[in-house]
RNA sequence: GCCUCAGUAGCUCAGUUGGUUAGAGCGGCGGACUGUUAAUCCGUAGGUCCAAGGUUCAAGUCCUUGCUGAGGCGCCA
């Protein structure tokens, strides 16, 4: 198996090669006129022709060149006499590695559902669009890496189990050790967690942010990159059981250093896939494009994928305090001939139709609403000072909106005043024992901070153009479907 | 959790006001083809119309329930 010449190396460069010998191996994306192999091995998005001369092959062998059939092929590399490819391969030698019967193989040559693709997981990482949304993927989680390490900040692994359940991001998944046919009991009938593994009860992490601000507290500049875990019965395209997140948190950042971040950082990374994986968004740009053909106009997106990506890296974020969103929306067209279904009032969370509105007909880039009512958000999200003619207190939370997706960060300065913050957990109902540490985090060595979440599928979303947010993880988890 | 829509060949879909033997394209299979680019051309097989009840002389088509999927909403990242 060794000597074999990678698919993207002939082709990125192949001008010291031509006339030579070369083994590549790959899968077979077409066996056109009997003749030509077009092969792909999974290293970048283009495949190489195999042209092969049928006289000087088995006819058994060469029936079993079908789609996404595994071959190895040794032969020459010549100039191309095509038009569509410079290079190709002329098969001296063939040899199928892995068959892949067609009359029994799910994939087919042709455009087949995303639905059909996702019970199909197993197989569909073969296919141009996969292929490129997973290989932007892994090149999105190494520029996240690249741009912390390059800026000074420390990858942090917090607790993917965790013994408290206040973290207040949703429903979680119990953890558990104990025989769920047989549970022991406590003499008041209670579940007796003394019993389990821990000792007490425990779930999957909603996320790492308290215990990032631990290493904030130490560290200066600190990052998270993990999975979490959220058990809400959520059926949308933007929402995953299972998913990965970065939260970076800095001390002495307050919330105007935040949202500098959060821009820089989004920028960052769809310039880095911008400059490394031209080849795989031109794909999923062309793909998107001929998907919109059929859409009525005012359904299209108003640019390209890539032109998209470049109009908000060239282009200020906007950003409005909470107060001035509800007084652009209470402005708005729509909200004036009653079109929004939600209430628009100071005082109640802003929805997606009006975040929407914000972002895709009001400013047309992405914005960043900070300054909520306090009685909103979460509970160690930092107080304002309190502002003359407003109707109630505010948190220093800022909330980054892309088009299409909506939310893809959401982020604040923290309350790092211990009394204001034990406060706010006794109106919020927040069990000051379970987060004792929490608490002396700002008793002893506190400091100002500040940090944000980025949703890790909703920036791949956002980058590739895939609609779903199940098509942009290998194996998306979702309520009812925990397959592979 | 709520609302809406869908489920017909391997895949993507069509199927009229309920009416004889359920169709197409692609894919498969058989054949032709030495410069193709989702190759092309000829031929061919392939169906528990999601499931269970019901209405009717007659149900793919109408009704009820269930299952599965999608879109939207809520929750959020």
């Amino acid at each position: 198996m060794s000597k074999r010449t990678e698919i993207k190396s002939i082709l990125t460069d192949f001008s010291g090669l031509l006339g030579q010998e070369a083994t590549v191996m790959g899968w077979v994306r077409a066996f056109r006129s009997n003749r030509f192999i077009a092969l792909n091995d999974g290293t970048c998005m283009n495949n190489l022709q195999v042209v092969v001369n049928f006289e000087q092959f088995d006819e058994a062998l060469l029936k079993k060149v079908s789609f996404h059939a595994c071959i190895r092929v040794v032969g020459q590399l010549v100039e191309s006499q095509g038009a569509g490819q410079a290079v190709e391969l002329i098969a001296r030698e063939l040899e199928i590695l892995g068959e892949a019967n067609p009359e029994l193989y799910p994939m087919q040559p042709k455009a087949q559902s995303m639905e059909f693709m996702r019970e199909h997981a197993h197989f569909r990482m073969r296919t141009n669009t996969f292929s490129a949304v997973f290989r932007i993927r892994h090149g999105l989680a190494y520029a996240i890496h690249k741009y912390f390490n390059d800026q000074g900040y420390y990858y942090m692994h917090t607790p993917i189990i965790t013994g408290s359940d206040a973290e207040g991001a949703g429903e979680m998944f119990r953890v558990t050790a104990l025989d769920l046919d047989k549970l022991p009991r406590t003499e008041e009938g209670k579940i007796d967690f003394k019993q389990d593994f821990f000792e007490k009860p425990t779930n999957l992490t909603v996320s790492g942010q308290l215990q990032a601000e631990i290493g904030a507290l130490a560290l200066g500049k600190v990052y998270t990159f993990g999975p979490t875990f959220r058990a809400e019965n959520s059926n949308t395209s933007r929402h995953l059981a299972e998913f990965w997140m970065i939260e970076p948190e800095v001390a002495f950042f307050d919330i105007f250093d935040d949202m500098n971040l959060a821009e820089d950082f989004c920028k960052y990374l769809i310039n880095y896939i911008l400059d490394n994986y031209p080849d795989d968004l031109a794909f999923l740009d062309q793909r998107l494009q001929g998907q919109e053909k059929n859409l009525p106009q005012d359904q299209r997106r108003p640019m390209g994928l890539t032109d998209t990506l470049r109009f908000v890296v060239d282009n200020d974020f906007e950003r409005i305090t909470y107060t001035e969103a509800v007084n652009i929306l209470r402005n708005s067209k729509p909200y004036k001939k009653g079109k929004f279904e939600y209430p628009v009032e100071w005082g109640k969370d802003l929805q997606a139709e009006h975040e929407r509105y914000l972002v895709e007909k009001h400013f047309q880039k992405p914005v960043i609403v900070r300054n909520y009512p306090a009685n909103i958000k979460a509970f160690y999200m930092r107080l304002n000072e309190p502002e003359e003619g407003l109707p109630g207190p505010t948190v220093a939370a800022m909330d980054v909106l892309f088009p299409g997706i909506g939310e893809v960060i959401g982020g604040s300065q923290r309350e790092e005043r211990h009394d204001v913050l034990v406060q706010r957990m006794k109106d919020m109902n927040v069990a000051e024992e379970e987060l004792w540490w929490y608490l002396e985090l700002r008793k002893f060595g506190g400091a100002p901070h500040a940090g944000f979440g980025l949703g890790f599928e909703r920036m791949v979303q956002f980058i590739t153009g895939m609609g779903n947010i199940r098509d942009v993880i290998a194996f998306p988890r979702t309520p009812g479907n925990a397959e592979f």
